[in-house]
DNA sequence: TATTAAATGATAATATTTTTCATTTAGAAC
DNA sequence: GTTCTAAATGAAAAATATTATCATTTAATA
């Protein structure tokens, strides 16, 4: 389960962030939209509801809610920086390279092979990266 | 082992690209270089070499390389477009986060997660993006 | 309702990437 | 070696993306 818009309203609160609207609408469309979307697509959406919004607004938003762990930030396909909301703990992404959706899984099956090479390397491995690209059901239909 | 200056040279003729110096010292700046250079960092470099060269031509060097997987691109980290030279066949890479020095490894153990995620989802997954993010046993050592 | 630190928008500055086009050149043909 | 031609280059500008600055506004708290 993905994070809601409320709660990450409320976590955005609890870490002493004031709750404005401009801040409202851009989670909202992170959040309600199962795409990943850049930050000029996040400022073309909410600038609907919101004509006054700044473009600076929503990359100070976004950086923010990056902090926070509330969105996350996508490279693979050709935007090399677009968000989605999180989803809790550890996970990773599959990203459709037509529509954008996004679906994220939980399980990382990269413990072991992290461990054998920091073995052989001296690595000290800090973090990693992993996104699955391919195509969603519909997607797969509507291009045959 | 990764591909050396001269086979790079070799396949960029043989797929019919002409083999200009601006080509040359391209390639020469990343095939020796341990780190992942970004494409301003390959233009400051081969600049010195090459004063008249343009920025425009790193960018469709690096293009035609990549298209030619001859070089990979990597995304982690701060910069989200920086290129190393490639290793053969399918293979990711380990990431120094502080001096950026790349490790390739070929071992690729995410075949069966693909397949269950897929089965799972109805994605039909075409590819994925590892990285592994650390320090490197140099820099793990210069921090502390 | 008043206060204040934080947030915003406008603007400009900087960085990155792509386009256009006249000039140059690598490689093939002779 | 010379000639020819398509491909490649560099210069300049345009387009896009990102960050910095600062006066004004506002959310949250008292």
């Amino acid at each position: 389960m993905k994070l809601t818009e409320r709660k990450v309203v409320a976590i955005l609160r609890q870490h002493g962030y004031k709750l404005t609207p401009q801040r409202r609408v851009v989670i909202q469309a992170i959040a309600s939209n199962q795409e990943h979307l850049t930050p000029t697509a996040i400022y073309e959406t909410v600038h609907q509801d919101q004509p006054n919004i700044g473009l600076v607004t929503i990359y100070r938003t976004l950086e923010i809610l990056t902090k926070l762990k509330l969105i996350c930030e996508l490279h693979a396909g050709d935007s090399c920086r677009s968000y989605t909301i999180s989803a809790p703990g550890h996970h990773h992404h599959l990203i459709c390279s037509n529509c954008g959706k996004v679906i994220d899984f939980p399980s990382c099956e990269l413990e072991e092979a992290q461990q054998s090479l920091s073995n052989q390397t001296g690595f000290r491995i800090d973090d990693h990266l992993l996104e699955f690209i391919g195509l969603c059901q519909a997607c797969q239909k509507e291009i045959t």
